[in-house]
DNA sequence: AGCCCGCTTTGATCCGTGTCAAACGGGCAA
DNA sequence: TTGCCCGTTTGACACGGATCAAAGCGGGCT
């Protein structure tokens, strides 16, 4: 579960560079960003901003896995967003936080002070674009997700996860296994899947444990998924079997 | 349900000039939009765009209402976007539609030739600065819409809908009546409803019926709800009790 | 006016998922 | 090593919403 270390120092060095908000940044523009910049950890479990916060930042997420949810006043709560590497946190103009933003492994945040970077946006053609562009990616996450929430059965609902991540997991480190089988860490608990799912854990527990019976995909520990044909897997989700394999 | 004639020839008159993706237009920018822009209309249950589609422009409704919907291969159908004059439909840099694009009620569309649409973006900001806006919008309303589908109760979700379509009414046309009550035009079937809320069409009617036998709404018509007691009303939904009661 | 068709309501029953409860297993500290 | 703790699995049962079916209602067309 350990990050590597890295030089966070340089922004050239940037593990995200190449996908986050500053992708499309010339060098001049990454030196303006580079003054209002400033790297925060996080630990595996550990509360990012409580829904309400004021926010005196926006940031990318360098390393690890959060997660953003929101909770009824009952304590229900459903997961609304689960950010990896590159992803981005906050929006400009905003200043409270209106999710809980919990790390959910170790995290490596890189902030930006929220004024300063507020008035770059303006200037710096390069960072909105490319900040517009994510908004709209993750407004089509959003709209799978509402699918999925809203008409998927639990079974279902669990195959899908399980692709997503394969497939988040791929566009990263091509993490294709040798002999055609798939090998996927899951990073969260079953309870957190249950928040992402709109289901209960047990009824999480039950449907991977019924996957697995049936041999769709095979379990390492608790938290390593190993999937010897993906197809079957897709077959499992409900959704269109095209798409593309992977990536 | 007619609406009534409009002059749409010119920007200046446009009744959703001033929420629309061209909100922030200088006269300039607006006279560049405007030798790229005509107009059609669609009647009630019309398909915009269908899944797939070649999309030769993008849009911002004008008038009437239109919804986003996604079908899985045995017919389940889930609504993902319910849009109301001043909504944009498309995606600058995208060729094909991802959802299924109707007509609820009688619509007329404010169309860009795609092209000269994205190439105009790159050259005036303020047309992106607002799609960036209204794409963050959607996004925290898609999240709402996230919680509402995985956590909540047929019966919220039927006190939600109300409530939301009463304050999107309140905003638009500040539509609020005499007496403090409130009544609100459903745009939307049964089955259009029951869509948005993954439900069933019979589950939405029952729901209806019950917040109706108690008193918490009253039907005039099918399609017109009056809200004795907004607060009453607000309870039912699951939400947080503030949040403003209008607006 | 009368009929038909689409939308809506209501009823009876079924099933998937939630709820409550208990046991399991692995990692970590004493 | 032992014991505890947390996440997970499994079981028994209850319940909310889905499904299947039929009847009601209203508006438009002939």
């Amino acid at each position: 579960m350990n990050q590597p270390v890295i030089d966070l120092k340089n922004c050239v060095d940037c593990p995200i560079r190449h996908r986050a908000v500053c992708a499309r940044c010339e060098p001049d523009e990454l030196d303006r960003l580079e003054q209002v910049k400033y790297y925060r950890s996080f630990e595996a479990g550990q509360a990012i901003l409580w829904s309400g916060d004021k926010m005196e930042f926006v940031a990318s997420l360098v390393t690890g896995v959060a997660t953003l949810t929101q909770t009824m006043e009952d304590g229900r709560t459903q997961m609304v967003g689960l950010l990896l590497p590159s992803d981005f946190i906050g929006r400009p103009g905003r200043d409270s936080a209106p999710y809980d933003v919990t790390a959910v492994s170790d995290v490596t945040l890189c902030c930006f002070r929220r004024r300063p970077f507020e008035e770059l946006m303006v200037t710096t053609p390069h960072v909105s674009q490319r900040l517009l562009e994510m908004a709209l990616d993750e407004l089509d996450a959003a709209r799978e997700w509402m699918l999925l929430l809203g008409r998927k059965t639990a079974r279902e609902k669990i195959a899908s996860l399980i692709a997503i991540i394969a497939r988040r997991d791929a566009e990263l480190r091509s993490a294709l296994s040798r002999n055609g089988q798939l090998s996927v860490d899951l990073p969260l608990t079953r309870e957190s899947m249950a928040d992402y799912l709109g289901l209960t854990l047990e009824t999480v527990s039950r449907q991977i444990s019924a996957l697995k019976r049936e041999g769709i995909i095979r379990l390492e520990g608790k938290r390593k998924v190993v999937i010897p044909n993906f197809d079957l897997l897709m077959e499992e989700t409900g959704d269109d079997t095209d798409g593309g394999p992977l990536a």
